[in-house]
DNA sequence: GACAAATGACACTAATATGGTATCATTATA
DNA sequence: TATAATGATACCATATTAGTGTCATTTGTC
């Protein structure tokens, strides 16, 4: 199974971008082209991130996006969160309700640890660290 | 997203259940009956246990499944890697093809690292471990 | 104002993964 | 030989993932 989802990966990507850019601030064109990620798919996705907050567009001819808070304020979480929901405890089924022993579950505990523990790191990997090193 | 999906979760409470049990043993109609879970899905899942050498089965009357290993031996990244894959990168795409930076990608190492923790916890888990307390 | 360059909104599609069912064959025991 | 079990395998339904396409709207420039 795969942590990240393609959307988070190309979000991640294209908010480095425009961290790092001079302008802070790229079109989906010039993102398209030095990214090479499906310009529609990129379109969405940066859609997305501009509704959650993450970004801020300006529409007609010089338009684009930019960040609209610090990349340190930017976790890899917050991205995940955004495409994949979090994570998150899977319910246990009994006969198709959920669980009573849930609470005293052992299994449904460990698993519940190292999802925070997971969640945590995630959380510690900001876009400022990314772009630190020279790539991606 | 989920860490764990409906059949490795399946997986581990069957097993759990089997190596409690006082015969060590259980047939598909037991399982089914005390944990609840869909009969054909369950057998799939055992089956495949079967094949993966972490259930031994014996067929014909009186049959069922038993652990093929001790159950300190088994943990929870084991069943995962079975029915999940396990957790593995994802690749950073570049116009279609796999990205050269790879190898020096800075996201791809962090998330790397995450992976690997968490795989790590994955493997602290053991059926062993489980089922000392009274909930699977 | 016309035009071009940008995003907004949103509907649609294709491929894959997930969760589950069903059937017939084979084997072992009583 | 009847019965109770698993083996093998095909099938199905739904959800998620990944991606495309279109028309509307906004904005800067000539
Ligand atoms: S929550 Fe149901 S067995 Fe763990
Ligand atoms: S591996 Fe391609 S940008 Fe990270």
């Amino acid at each position: 199974m795969k942590l990240l989802t393609r959307d988070t990966d190309y979000a991640v990507r294209a908010i480095c971008f425009i961290a790092r850019s001079k302008e802070k601030k790229a079109s989906v064109a010039e993102l398209t082209f030095r990214l090479g990620m499906p310009r529609s798919f990129l379109r969405k996705i940066l859609q997305r991130l501009n509704e959650e907050g993450l970004l801020e567009s300006s529409k007609g001819k010089g338009g684009g996006f930019e960040l609209a808070i610090k990349p340190e304020a930017i976790v890899l979480l917050d991205v995940m969160r955004i495409f994949q929901g979090g994570l998150n405890l899977n319910n246990c089924f009994l006969k198709k309700r959920i669980c009573p022993e849930k609470n005293v579950c052992r299994l449904r505990r460990e698993i519940g640890l190292i999802e925070k523990g997971t969640a945590a790191a995630l959380s510690k990997i900001s876009i400022a660290s990314l772009i630190k090193s020279r790539h991606n």
